[in-house]
DNA sequence: CGCAATTGAGTTGTGCGCAATGTACTTTGG
DNA sequence: CCAAAGTACATTGCGCACAACTCAATTGCG
């Protein structure tokens, strides 16, 4: 057989359709608070951890500094972070949220609650989708002979 | 609680980097044939219904004009595909596969096995993944009051 | 110590994704 | 029959994602 499978039984189109489907529900409630959905997940990452460097927050991100560079940037430009170069290596830029930034976590934690209150899926099947999602990444990323 | 939860336990960052991670994946093979896997999946749509306008393919990819024109637009460029003005209604254009994009199948049927080959993951797994992949993509869709 | 190799961040170029807008064509209502 | 409304596609602008490259700082090795 050298036919490929139809679109609806495609496993990589379905997690690229939902991936986008659901940056398209956070289109909804982010631009209240002027950010985008990938804004928003590396401010996650500073409310987890803040301080850290780049490429630290890139590799928790899995996004290269050809990404993250223009990304903090904005958000410095915006006021909700500061890149202050080290001293110790002055190589490395670490990310410090300032007050401002640090005050965003309620406002966005009351937008996401919104979002995934109007999403028809249950606890389980969002703790499912989870856990395999989580499986997926860990075994393609394995295949790939990551070089970074 | 104002805090919101950890990288790890956010449903919408695992759905993110799973769909990158998939999308890296098919970087290993694709570029053989010199596609990119957005113009993969809409070649896949076009393998399973031929000969239909842009709004149609945009429907089924979930993609608008914006997107889908200068992509349509590569894919005629290289030979794959074919764009024809239709007589009946002039303002549609219906999209139609060459001899050489009908070629491809095959080939890109034996990457896809590649690829996922190489993806370690159980087909129950896969299956689950792709059913609850639909059905998150249902529930966050019928609630954006989507307008188009 | 001195210089080559490595590392961390940034820049450039290409393509995707989407909102907003433009343009040509078709339908509808008077 | 013609003007207004609606439709199908294209274009523009902005941000994300990634590869490839540059540059400066640091590390390591002779």
């Amino acid at each position: 057989m050298t036919k490929i499978a139809g679109l609806d039984d495609q496993l990589c189109f379905a997690l690229h359709a939902a991936s986008r489907t659901m940056t398209n529900a956070y289109r909804a409630g982010l631009p209240e608070i002027g950010l985008t959905y990938p804004q928003f997940i590396t401010l996650v990452a500073l409310w987890e951890q803040d301080g850290t460097t780049v490429s630290e927050l890139g590799a928790r991100l899995h996004l290269d500094s050809g990404t993250l560079s223009p990304l903090l940037k904005r958000l410095a430009g915006m006021g909700l972070i500061e890149r202050r170069r080290e001293a110790a290596d002055e190589r490395r830029v670490s990310i410090h949220l300032t007050p401002e930034g640090r005050a965003l976590e309620s406002r966005a934690a009351a937008i996401q609650r919104d979002i995934f209150q109007g999403i028809d899926i249950t606890d389980s099947e969002a703790e499912a989708l989870l856990s395999l999602a989580h499986r997926f990444t860990a075994a393609a990323e394995s295949t790939t002979q990551t070089s970074r």
